[in-house]
DNA sequence: ATTCCTCTACCTATCGATAGGTAGATTGCG
DNA sequence: CGCAATCTACCTATCGATAGGTAGAGGAAT
């Protein structure tokens, strides 16, 4: 195993891990565990759990982004992108009812190293700045900041739809919830499958 | 200071400290200190976290319903109703960009003790059961169902709201999103002030 | 005298982090 | 080329701090 598996392979057991119990809950021998080494070896690789933590919110964050610039730049209506982009967030649900690392390590900003709150405080920078770029040909009414409030609305509502479904434990009650929001006019409507 | 005014103590304590740091930061010598007694007297009244953390979710679920309780059954518009409903949440941030104690439980659900568990899930229902009551005048062309998952929809993007408006610790931030709500007809309007 | 409450004193388990070592691959150089 | 120095990717062992939790002494109120 080369270093960069390793290190790979330690990211994605601890975002795993954190998306199901929580930033707090994440525990460098657990962790280690999992992945088949020693803890110390993870130190190796992040020095404290601050860097494991920063790293993996602008990781998680990267990887959005990337997704999301494919799914604007690929085909397909409003409609039909903006329901890929649900379906993201739909994913950590069906993945063991896990959450979005942003919303999980949102709900624990107040216990939350600096470096880790800048990477999450950018994941929601980032959608912001991406729906408002859906949004935008279909709002040509709404001025700059009303466009951004609706966009930051619309993430807060998907997010909010995620915490809330996770406690049912039923993917259909957050489909049901993000249909109710494309019905009232908050979000583009998601096409039925 | 009476017995039950020490288990108060310890409980506001404990509450104050989840909505801000979560479950899972929260450790009974911190507690004792912010309290100003001894963390084994802490267990006489909490024999374990988990009792504590139960006790926390369903008294915050009983306080809210009654409050709820007061506000349906007082005077004011569906509007003006709703508005004191969202300036429930909205108080949680104004106390130190703290969160709901729901939210913050719900986010470390995968790592929460059983009894936890359903408390907080109480509180989402009665939430839920509270809005449909709300909101069922007002939409006579929804069946129950409907009115259920709508009723849901509203609540989580409260939620989403908070969560969000939280990493931008900024209050308008989330008068934005709820206007936003009412704006695109998901909610009732909130009146301006 | 009993009950209630809080204390001291301690336990075990685990936390993140560090020190120091090692097998093996890689690199620099005479 | 061959050997030495260095680097990589781990390891074991241990640190001090802290977690939740417990036993039992002792003070205070009735």
């Amino acid at each position: 195993m080369t270093t960069n598996d390793t290190r790979e392979t330690i990211l994605k057991a601890a975002q795993a891990a954190v998306q199901a119990k929580g930033y707090n809950a994440l525990s460098f021998r657990e962790l280690a565990k999992t992945v088949g080494i020693k803890s110390a070896s993870i130190h190796y690789y992040f020095p404290t759990k601050g860097d494991l933590g920063a790293e993996l919110a602008r990781r998680y964050a990267d990887t959005a982004v990337a997704y999301f610039e494919k799914l604007i730049a690929g085909e397909g209506s409003i409609d039909e992108i903006f329901a890929r982009y649900v379906a993201v967030f739909r994913a950590a649900l069906e993945n063991d009812n896990r959450m979005c690392l942003y919303g999980v390590m949102a709900a624990e900003y107040g216990d939350l190293p600096d470096e880790v709150r800048v990477a999450v405080d950018a994941f929601s920078a980032a959608n912001v700045d991406w729906l408002v770029r859906l949004l935008a040909p279909r709002h040509p009414e709404l001025d700059e900041a009303s466009l951004r409030t609706r966009a930051l609305a619309i993430f807060a509502a998907i997010e909010g739809a995620q915490l809330v479904a996770r406690g049912r434990g039923d993917l259909a009650v957050f489909d049901q919830m993000v249909e109710a929001y494309g019905v009232a006019g908050l979000t583009p409507k998601v096409p039925s499958p």
